[in-house]
DNA sequence: ACGAAAATGATAATCATTCGCAAAGATAAA
DNA sequence: TTTATCTTTGCGAATGATTATCATTTTCGT
């Protein structure tokens, strides 16, 4: 597969804003992280990204997950059961369900939640600089 | 080191409680657990545990953890960067914050986020079973 | 286009965790 | 308590994910 030249555009510049070198396997890899509408794990990432660019190999698959996390354009999450698993960093912040049963993972946001998590930080005398919620959860019915 | 009598029989009902078989080389372990202020990784454990029951290996830890994991009496943790950690299962759930300096870990409670969560969770149609938050965070000062 | 610095593929190495198996141990019944 | 059965154990090998090495190629500012 190949990708259009406004994809391609729109990669290189989130890149050189991420104040990284541009490679095509950079290229490839953040196209299809930013595409990817699930949480695939590294292995998954180099599937994918090795049919838009088949000369990527599986050390850049990590490397380059390891760059863009360090650039905060990506996320790392260590769900129950199984290896790592990466999404492309979005415009809001959202935390995670876990389905038990499937292993879906379903997105939510909770204004709340990220509110009172300042306030408990701020009261133990820390600043909060991310954090992860996961809940664990079965379907109803 | 050597465990009182006391500890020992204390522990030794909490295996029976769990529905597994008693061994000293799980008595141990549930013992090191029981009275670690921090959050162990597997070999930390080991090592913990092997000065109280030398007999016992690492896979015994690892099988053990995961007997005991499975009988919900002792947690596993994902904390960002590093391997899996450990902690006995306390009578109240609590959650963690993760200094991302030091690397320590300090627990906290929050009943409000609990039950958003909950709610959370009915609202997308699930039932929360169990759930994470970590807070990685910076002292301030 | 040139050259320093960085990134790459291939493969070896590392690290955490699990597996396979024969021997030792735990539990329940006699 | 002895036995019979089933489970757990230690050891070491195997696995799986991730990282390091290194010679070669590529990027990018000049």
């Amino acid at each position: 597969m190949k990708l259009n030249q406004k994809d391609e555009l729109l990669i290189v510049s989130s890149l050189r804003d991420a104040g990284v070198r541009v490679t095509k396997q950079r290229v490839a890899l953040l196209y299809i992280l930013d595409k990817a509408k699930d949480h695939p794990d590294a292995i998954e990432l180099y599937k994918r990204a090795s049919d838009v660019e088949p000369t990527i190999s599986l050390a850049t698959v990590y490397r380059t997950l390891s760059v863009l996390i360090e650039a905060k354009v990506v996320h790392r999450h260590s769900f129950e059961g199984g290896g790592a698993r990466f999404e492309k960093a979005k415009r809001l912040h959202h935390d995670h369900i876990v389905d038990l049963n499937t292993g879906e993972v379903i997105e939510f946001n909770s204004e709340i939640i990220e509110k009172i998590q300042f306030e408990i930080a701020a009261e133990m005398g820390y600043e909060l600089i991310h954090h992860k919620l996961e809940l664990y959860c079965r379907k109803i019915n």
